[in-house]
DNA sequence: CTGACCCACTTGTTATTTGCAAGTAAATGT
DNA sequence: ACATTTACTTGCAAATAACAAGTGGGTCAG
């Protein structure tokens, strides 16, 4: 457990803190991922195997490059992703889910579900929530246990 | 199922148009409520029995009037909450959550759940996080039962 | 072993959004 | 009738986001 009211943000020119406002969970929640952009960067993560900054770039809803970086350097500050070597290349950074960060993976789920009732989304999208629908706790099970090392 | 790749901000004085970025159930959902306020506005609808202007913005996380009108605006578009007449005044408005609302009950939990996982936060949520391990299933349904009509 | 390209950023500038303080207008309470 | 409540709007300064361009190691091809 956090107990501190407010975190840095690491890996940045221009360090920053960021407060937690209360101590509502759902308040300090968005406190770190509060924004439209950062729990995309999860879902590449969690959902489509993206773990690059290039990945997160080319990833569909064109995020600005500084936004980028910052909101990985926030994510990280958080606790959600870590920054690591990347097996391939020493010019490459490999981002993962820590377990704080793949233990968001019910919410998403649930954020999916609700949005594919209410929204026209994408083919795989749909099948996904339908999948949910049958097998709820299996689907979330197997997807969180292929990051569980 | 909403099929617009758009939808426009009505009862404000200047109209915009809040455009889906992508058909990503995910992103479509922080189109909506992608940001530090829209969610708390629910969660007090939702969890705190609150419901109108004067409540949320009273309401712990001291919002700025003007971000509060703008946010209410944005979910009554999004269909998420639903403006009516107060019963006990005319000068109050009653807000209240449309099932696509209540409909982002599961995902709010998941949400407390999560953050209560990492983060200091307060009794009341903690021992509501605890009642959500021992019966995930029967909460959700409790809660979201009591705005069925 | 060098020049071209890749990769993960940073920097600078402009546009948009937020936060703060004050104001407004209808409805209500005293 | 007058002050107060309620749900906002308005104006302005500060912060953040978007866009375009640049930087500096790393890798690869000749």
């Amino acid at each position: 457990m956090q107990v501190n009211s407010y975190f840095y943000i690491s890996n940045m020119k221009t360090k920053k803190k960021i407060a937690y406002r209360t101590d509502c969970p759902i308040s300090t929640a968005l406190d770190i991922w509060g924004d439209k952009w950062s729990l995309l960067i999860v879902r590449d993560m969690a959902f489509k195997g993206k773990y690059t900054y290039g990945d997160f770039l080319h990833g569909g809803e064109q995020i600005a490059t500084n936004i980028l970086a910052d909101r990985l350097a926030i994510l990280e500050s958080g606790g959600i992703i870590v920054r690591q070597r990347h097996p391939d290349s020493k010019a490459k950074i490999l981002y993962t889910l820590t377990q704080k960060g793949v233990d968001l993976i019910p919410a998403l789920v649930e954020i999916i579900s609700w949005s594919e009732k209410y929204h026209d989304v994408h083919p795989e999208a749909r099948e996904f929530a339908k999948a949910v629908k049958k097998n709820k706790k299996g689907l979330i099970g197997k997807l969180m246990s292929g990051f569980q090392k």
